[in-house]
DNA sequence: CCCGTAAATCTAAAGGCTTTCGGTTTCGGC
DNA sequence: GCCGAAACCGAAAGCCTTTAGATTTACGGG
């Protein structure tokens, strides 16, 4: 007891454990991370602002897998549409983390300078100031909805035998693998369509910079 | 104690209880509902599958608000974009409830047939087998991210001081107001585009019935 | 009308979780 | 070498979920 040579805890492992948990069964516990790390449960407490604290730590580290980098692509639309691949893929490696995620957005300085940059590249492709947060949101709404879809992608669609649904198995049949992929895909193609074709039709008279 | 005349508990008063509690809170328990109801915590147990089925019940009650009328209308495009509109506006009537419900799909019968009627629908509009699901699973991430987007419309896009993001604060200047609708109805408008186009263009040689 | 069965509730308890608080030991700077 | 701060422990309060058995009452068949 007392105050150990070399640290148990810090926010790090913390964060990491937490993760495991959440990986493994889809939800975490304070007690379960310390017994994990070797600690009693209030030493966390210690260097996390409660539970809450660490799901926050763990939406900046899933948050941290967007690449930043996407955003610099020219045109326009190939940089949105790389940075939408790239957030998915961020929640997509750690699916059953994301219904922890989703309540409240991502504060993390990191994530606010890439929507910067996403309104800055959208402002300067050419769109009107009212646009572009719409847009933004849409594709935002995209990425949450189609992540959420991959959280949940064995039970969905668990068809009953009590209520007959023969063109629903059909389909689904039709599509037997990678259905959230394929969704994800005609999604952000449609929306990417919806803003070039926005672009090029009107752009307001004094948008241009 | 005991049997009393008139029951205190059953499946409907559970339910609308928890979902009273669920619009004050954004949360409930066993406990609360119990205690609402003038009964003891473990009686409710008597009725419910435990607080997943209370859950379950939720998510039913709330699905049940979509208007299955909608995919009545015609044409196709009309029917499904008035769906979508009465989904979404399912969910929003409880916005503090979608966290509880997104995890799993709604299993009940009657959202399940309003599934297999859209994908009737489509196919008789005439798209390819393996086209349908793809569109009707982007149009549920598009719905259900867009409600998740309602969940939080409050804390969303807080701007901290130390992070200056002046191009983002300009954009969302200028959508001050349903910044979460006119999002959805950028979604919408350009996943029906998209949809509408793909038929017109290509429909596979043998696709129509 | 009576009686047995099933239903609705209560009481009690186990076990887990979150969070706080005070005590104890050790580290690191001066 | 000293002293404040840091890191951890032990314990406890209060909440939650879930189960089990006991108790009383309603209801239907004879």
């Amino acid at each position: 007891m007392g105050r150990p040579r070399t640290p148990l805890l810090d926010r790090e492992r913390i964060t990491t454990t937490a993760l495991q948990l959440v990986d493994e069964q889809g939800d975490f516990s304070v007690p379960q991370i310390a017994k994990r790390l070797g600690a009693q449960t209030g030493s966390v407490y210690h260097h996390v602002d409660g539970r809450d604290g660490i799901v926050e730590l763990l939406r900046e580290r899933v948050a941290a897998a967007i690449d930043p980098g996407t955003l610099d692509a020219t045109p326009w639309d190939r940089a949105l549409e790389s940075w939408a691949r790239s957030y998915r893929a961020a929640f997509a490696a750690h699916p059953r983390a994301i219904p922890l995620l989703m309540t409240s957005p991502v504060r993390a300085p990191g994530v606010l300078e890439q929507y910067e940059r996403a309104v800055t590249l959208l402002r300067d492709a050419g769109f009107a100031p009212a646009a572009v947060m719409p847009l933004i949101i849409a594709l935002e709404n995209l990425v949450l909805g189609s992540a959420l879809d991959l959280a949940a992608p064995e039970t969905m669609w668990e068809l009953t035998e009590d209520t007959p649904t023969p063109r629903l198995a059909e389909a689904l049949a039709a599509v037997p693998e990678g259905r959230a992929d394929r969704a994800f895909e005609v999604g952000l193609e449609a929306l990417l369509n919806h803003a070039r074709s926005h672009l090029t039709a009107g752009p307001p008279p004094a948008a241009r910079r």
